[in-house]
DNA sequence: GTCTATATTCCGATAGAC
DNA sequence: GTCTATCGGAATATAGAC
């Protein structure tokens, strides 16, 4: 641990030139120049591109889904845990457009290990909590598909922002975050209400 | 018009290796080996790279969005309007894989002119009938907010369907186009009748 | 309209000095 | 741990023959 690890920074730079630009659009060239050392440098802390790549993926989504993690271990005293979930969940995909470009990307591209990483370091906590939130009464098969949609309708919503100014009555406001966690809680708690009292 | 149009066949091999590899990782050596011409060709028929992919795109778009505008056109009078629509948009998203990803890929890598050519080519009439599903007594803005939630929930349905193999519960056969097409419409429908006889 | 041949630039990766 | 120097190949794009 130094003041200034290279290392880090190197996962730092990766993950914010992957998220904007995609993997072949991005060259250890590019990263090496962002981070202020020579591209043969990079091959002495990573083995290469694709390794570099990929734990500039772990580097970001370990670090992000941590405080999400929190939230969901808390009891749900209020009643409420269903909007403080939407809240966060939309506020991340909002807010940090790093993670919420590199999540796209790795549903686009990834293949079947990169995808298993992904459930396991971002998704699989809050899909849980997400079932656990739908009819219990209901087939295990329709809780998963509920909660797909659930999870679904977050991730659609703000990627579909993007094309808010274009579209006709769309306003760029309602690409903020706290409106779109007002409406999509709302929205929610209407779907979830009329299956079973699950709070 | 010839029997074998060329720039037709470059077209369709160019959106096709787009929307599973990106620009980036595409190259013109690649689309003319596919095609079976020389990349020289290829200068021929378009200015640069930028131009033909941007071509292939329209291409696609405007292809495929033909049917669903028939749809939208047709009276609804069984007042199934919302589950034919339902059932067309997942079946297009799901069935036609090269023009989901090249949806998702605008969406992640368009700038502002790409992203106005996408709304105003794919997205702009089903999102006028969508406005048209929801409560005409509310305000204008929580009506786009409400069709941008429908929207969503399809786009983002499809785009998890990959990781169902990955999820706890989930089961591959979620991801059909049949099983979607049912949940989704469901869930929409308990939605909108909540706000108002929409129909 | 399609080809061969090539110019130029950029890529990932390595060797070896310090 | 960071650098200079460089290799081999692939990228976009062009010139010009047929």
């Amino acid at each position: 641990m130094q003041p200034f690890d290279t290392r880090t920074a190197i996962l730092d730079v990766s993950a914010r030139l992957y998220a904007d630009l995609g993997y072949s659009a991005v060259s250890m060239r590019d990263v090496a120049g962002v981070v202020g050392v020579t591209s043969a440098n990079l091959y002495h802390h990573f083995k290469g591109k694709d390794e570099l790549i990929r734990e500039a993926l772990a580097h970001v989504f370990t670090q992000k889904t941590a405080p999400l993690a929190e939230l969901l271990e808390r009891p749900d005293v209020t009643g409420e845990r269903l909007e403080a979930f939407v809240d966060h969940f939309v506020r991340l995909l909002v807010e940090d457009r790093v993670f919420f470009r590199l999540l796209v990307r790795e549903l686009v591209d990834g293949d079947g290990v990169r995808l298993r990483d992904l459930v396991q370091s971002v998704l699989e906590y809050p899909f849980r909590l997400v079932v656990g939130l739908t009819d219990p009464q209901q087939p295990e098969g329709e809780r998963v598909l509920m909660a797909v949609s659930i999870l679904g309708i977050i991730l659609g919503h703000v990627q579909l922002a993007v094309l808010l100014p274009y579209l006709p009555g769309g306003q760029p406001e309602h690409a903020d975050s706290s409106v779109i966690t007002r409406h999509v809680s709302a929205v929610l708690r209407r779907v979830l209400d009329g299956t079973a009292e699950s709070i």
